[in-house]
RNA sequence: GGCGGAGUAGCUCAGCUGGUUAGAGCAGCGGAAUCAUAAUCCGCGUGUCGGGGGUUCGAAUCCCUCCUCCGCUACCA
């Protein structure tokens, strides 16, 4: 009985090409997907497109078409970027289809029958920030002005929606973070939301008279208006509209264990959400993960200020797998981080082609030069197996708590001891000195290290660890072990084969 | 404005509830080796631990204050 692990990502906004921000969270949520499987867990991995509101409209507009033509564009230019990045997803849901619609609509009645009090009309009349185009509240309101944009002045609007009591669920909220510490990672996300429950919360629209291009909300005003359901009450449910919902046979795959998604939208994960699911007695996901953002020299990504990196180019300079190797090794998933070329190049070079790569070259080749290309038999353990356990324990725990730049760094550490237990054993001596017991003992040991090392990195490097895997010989595809295989690689008798250099280092002339 | 986080070697960062000479990786300098993608291994770090004050036998580690940066402060997603 092998455990799920339903995991998801947010779902992409449609009114653009995919960037790095985009590509950074599915690559994380990829890694933690392939670490899943490496654990032996039936991962059913989502991620998707968020294919309504406003800002989609005016997209399509701009370019002449219909938004159902604007988003049919779009998605299979994220899908294709996905696909070059190697992103093992199972499911890709898009918003703009019957099925999400009728999920969402499901829900949305399911709420009403079950709760009628937590959705009721209102006349909602507040500050209207121009700069923020949205209403204010006043703890964000000093001297008349907004905070955000003080110069800007704040105008009094006025519209009838339905209303979801949101606030009706503060204190089931406050006490599920309490005493689920582990919903909301990391920490200092947690804090925020805390916080934020603690002051108390407003209810919010669950509807929109304004825009049309999205799920019709299933019951019409009191004035018989019908509106269009605001945007988060249909993005979040995607989460479980993709399991089929309300279709039976959706209970098998809900809760999710993991939400994976960005700082920003924390709120609606750690808030909206549970309480939408427990507004209409679904059970909450497991945990939600925020990862931070990447930086471009220490400043954010911004169109108006030239701030950019084209993804393309970023995956073209050392292929896919470096890209992902470095996002993964370079920015830490709790937290934001920078992308910078000078860094992309160093890790690369150090720790890609003079690190793992020509371990794998030399170890490789010192199997055909020495054993005649078979891996021989180990006689006993060595000083390598111990620190393959230690890096294991390390990863593990890393890996467990999406840490993945410190599993990541974990697994490298048996690439250096490996590379200095090379230096500590000289084969070369040993072959020369015909000490053969202790030279088959070494590339035993050796090509074990290979096959361990190989397995831990490739939830980061899924191409170039299977290109090694098939390298040592080994039965099956890097994607189909487990991490039992690390215990027991089973590398004795295989017949190696030597490939090209794994991470080929361009002319020092460049 | 309010709440919260952070400021440690050139760079990226570890340093939990205070206690031997403040650490790691990268970069840099010197040496060894030659299996390997001239790839590797070994050795070398006196840094005002943001500034100031305080508590203590003793503080990067606790308290106060100031400076700087960042996040949150509810319906663009």
């Amino acid at each position: 009985m092998t455990r799920r692990y339903y995991l998801t990502t947010a779902i992409d906004y449609a009114n653009g090409e995919p960037h790095l921000g985009h590509a950074f969270e599915k690559v994380g949520a990829d890694c933690i997907a392939r670490y899943h499987r490496l654990l032996g867990e039936q991962v059913h991995f989502l991620i998707g497109m968020d294919e309504h509101g406003q800002t989609v409209a005016q997209k399509a507009e701009e370019r002449g078409l219909t938004p159902q033509q604007q988003v049919d564009d779009i998605a299979p230019r994220f899908q294709a970027m996905w696909a070059r990045l190697a992103i093992s997803y199972d499911q890709f849901i898009r918003t703009a289809t019957p099925a999400h619609h009728a999920g969402v609509i499901a829900l949305l009645e399911r709420i009403f029958a079950r709760h009628p009090d937590d959705f009721y009309e209102h006349s909602y009349e507040g500050w209207y920030c121009v700069g923020c185009e949205s209403f204010k509240q006043a703890a964000e309101i000093v001297d008349g002005h907004c905070v955000l944009h003080p110069t800007r002045t704040l105008e009094r609007t006025q519209e009838r929606n339905w209303f979801f009591r949101l606030s009706h669920y503060r204190d089931f909220l406050l006490d599920w973070h309490r005493t689920h510490p582990e919903f909301l990672q990391p920490e200092t996300r947690r804090n925020e939301i805390l916080a934020l429950l603690e002051q108390g919360l407003e209810d919010i629209s669950a509807s929109r008279a304004r825009f049309a291009w999205g799920v019709p909300l299933p019951r019409p005003l009191s004035n018989g208006e019908r509106q269009t359901t605001y945007v988060w009450f249909d993005a979040l449910p995607k989460y479980l509209t993709a399991t089929g919902f309300p279709t039976p046979g959706w209970e098998t795959r809900w809760p999710a264990q993991l939400h994976v998604i960005g700082k920003d939208i924390t709120r609606f994960h750690a808030v909206i959400w549970p309480a939408m699911l427990r507004a209409a007695d679904l059970p909450l996901p497991e945990r939600v993960w925020a990862h931070g953002f990447v930086m471009f020299r220490g400043e954010k990504f911004s169109k108006s200020a030239g701030v950019r990196l084209d993804l393309d180019d970023a995956i073209e300079r050392f292929g896919p797998d470096a890209f992902r190797y470095f996002l993964l090794r370079e920015i830490p998933f709790d937290a934001d981080g920078n992308f910078t070329w000078e860094r992309f190049e160093a890790r690369y070079t150090a720790e890609l082609a003079d690190g793992y790569g020509n371990l794998v070259s030399r170890v490789l080749s010192m199997v055909s030069r020495y054993a005649d290309g078979i891996v021989p038999e180990g006689t006993g353990t060595t000083e390598l197996d111990a620190a393959a356990t230690e890096a294991l324990e390390a990863y593990r725990a890393a890996m467990d708590g999406e840490l993945l730049h410190e599993g990541a760094a974990a697994a490298f550490r048996l690439v250096t001891r490996a590379n200095a237990f090379v230096e500590e054993r000289a084969p070369w001596k040993l072959a020369k000195t015909g000490d053969t017991a202790a030279l088959h003992e070494t590339l035993a040991a050796l090509a074990e290290a290979v096959a361990r090392v190989t397995a831990l990195l490739s939830p980061f490097i899924p191409a170039k660890t299977e290109a090694v895997w098939r390298a040592l010989g080994l039965d099956g595809t890097v994607t189909d072990i487990t991490l039992e295989r690390v215990a027991r690689p089973g590398t004795a008798g295989r017949r190696v084969t030597k490939p090209a250099p794994l991470f080929p280092k361009p002319q020092t002339a460049s």
